[in-house]
DNA sequence: ATTTTTAGGGAAAAGGTTTTCTCTTCAAAC
DNA sequence: GTTTGAAGAGAAAACCTTTTCCCTAAAAAT
């Protein structure tokens, strides 16, 4: 009977009038400010509760300055690397009272625009800027707006605050693991040279094995994972015992490309995989060791940075790495880690 | 120089003054309201976007009693039915300078509420429901709002509007395109039986094939489509030359065990999924042909029904069944469709 | 020359809340 | 008995915009 929703709102006059005092006096005694008798004040509570009154947050918003609302701004349509962001973002802010405003703005400048305007009109209180790669920023100009903004997961201004993974670490994790399961050919197997995140992780495991065995840099797939162990396989020499991948479809790719060649994962290989993306890793025969971003974490403190900045409180500047995490399932060997 | 991002917001106050007109007439100037001389109008123009001014959106909608601003409910945090409604809804409403507000509620009915609270307080214009099942409702009360609300890829309440794949279609094209590809013995193999769709889709498919095979009702998993292969190829008889999957990730499964059986995949068996999961359909060797559920599509109509509704349009209530499309890659045989 | 019409523009209220200031009243102190 | 103080509560301003109503002056009509 009421599809279209509509009853009249109920207003702190109401609650005013219900409890027979002023507005003011009522305002007061909800927010626990000013001076009266604790009956005035319990009384109002009380019919303020029994009549079902809420404050508009438009008309304190306007007041007050705040709007208790951010925007998230994204360009990853796929939601791959967004999706946990945006979770521990709303995590993280709806504790506080705060509303996300969700921005997809695919890769189109005018489209950012038009989203960051919406935003600022509606008087957001910060924005969060997230993306697919660390290395490239969002194709929409976020210099000198009128509230702060935080980066996540994508390239961020200079003299700004910007949460990133550590993709070093991430990969001595897996080097390190590897290791401790007793491979000592370890081959790197990645993504295309041009992204940061695989030239560090190329590098930081460069380091850890001391630089002997070349890096296969390729595309994200799982043809490609495929396609390499076919190739180094199919070459004279000796063949490696560990496979880094750098990320979870090229190690799908490689581990389905041994079990077709009859190489046993992980009693022959052990093949370590990058993202935790769980719907490739847990489907992965055997599923797959992998390294986790921790990227709802990294959601989370953006989430919390951009109001620590919203409330004027003081933040440090600059790029954060967030440590990732090792997930042990069964394709390296090694007791697996509860989930 | 300024990441906290402060720096005094500029009213119609300022344009009023820069102008030299009162604000009643720099407010009728910018909404082509009122009379006045064109250069004055055209004067006010000019001085606006010169400095910059941009209406706040809390004060407007604190007198229009429209906010601009819908609120999107989700049980879905893995994001895979949902993220395409979500761009759906997206897409449809930012050219109405609607924004959205981004829930997730997990399944915790908490949480709902406390969504439902903070966006009513917000004073949204209504609410989209969706989820991951479409006869699952969400754990959180959504009747007796101030505001409309429309479900998408979830069950409404009776008496609602609400947006749905049509899954016996879908389940019709599926059919017809593996007997179009000549094949005659179509078994499907689908997820759990109390999922409302895939009874659907089973009727559908009995339907149309004459009832002739048995349907495999499992997991929505890889595994099984692995495992239900491996059973029927193990077991004596007759073989089938087409499986109909009940979703991507099972059709996955069971081209990789035809694989692994030297079975060919689309010359002996046509293998045709549902869902369209890029991930997991373009990976699949051969590229899976499959069933979309134009879930985009879906969220877009939802996101202009709720402002249809918001605005007082009158629209006609119940549920509304969405065609599936058929996405043709390598699974079965036939040309693709491009894409 | 007087009245009527119209154009152009301003004053003020409204929307819901918070906050500051003011006012009244009663108790305590002198 | 007068002054001081504090407690309790209300009036009003402020936030920013839109809209209705009103006022003035010039043009048109009589």
């Amino acid at each position: 009977m009421n599809i279209g929703g509509s009853r009249k709102r109920i207003t702190i006059h109401d609650v005013a009038a219900a409890a027979g005092v002023s507005i003011s006096t009522a305002s007061k005694a909800l927010n626990n400010n000013g001076r009266m008798g604790d009956d005035t004040r319990e009384r109002v509570k009380r019919v303020a509760s029994e009549i079902g009154f809420r404050p508009n947050a438009l008309a304190r918003g306007l007041l007050s300055k705040r709007s208790f609302t951010i925007g998230l701004l994204t360009n990853d349509t796929y939601g791959r690397f967004t999706l946990p962001v945006m979770a521990g973002v709303a995590e993280a802010l709806v504790d506080h009272g705060v509303s996300v405003f969700l921005c997809a703005i695919e890769d189109d400048p005018a489209l950012g625009q038009i989203h960051v305007e919406a935003m600022l009109d509606k008087q957001v209180d910060g924005i969060i800027a997230t993306g697919k790669r660390i290395d490239r920023s969002l194709p929409v100009d976020l210099s000198n707006l009128p509230v702060p903004v935080v980066y996540a997961f994508t390239e961020g201004r200079p003299d700004s605050v910007s949460f990133r993974s550590d993709d070093a670490q991430g990969a001595e994790l897996a080097v390190e693991w590897l290791s401790r399961m007793g491979r000592r050919r370890i081959v790197h197997l990645t993504g295309p040279q041009d992204f940061f995140s695989v030239r560090e992780r190329a590098d930081a495991y460069s380091k850890a094995t001391g630089g002997m065995e070349p890096v296969l840099y390729g595309v994200w797939s799982e043809s490609w994972g495929h396609e390499a162990v076919a190739r180094i396989w199919s070459a004279p020499g000796e063949k490696p015992d560990g496979l880094f991948c750098g990320n979870d479809q090229i190690a799908r790719g490689a581990v389905d490309a041994l079990r077709e060649r009859g190489i046993k994962v992980p009693q022959d290989v052990s093949v370590i995989g990058f993202d935790n993306w769980e719907i490739v890793a847990a489907q992965t025969r055997p599923p797959l060791t992998t390294v986790d971003m921790e990227l709802k974490e990294l959601g989370r403190q953006a989430g919390l940075t951009v109001l620590a900045l919203a409330e004027g409180r003081p933040v440090e500047r600059g790029v954060r790495k967030l440590p990732c995490r090792l997930v042990v399932r069964q394709s390296c060997g090694g007791k697996p880690s509860e989930e």
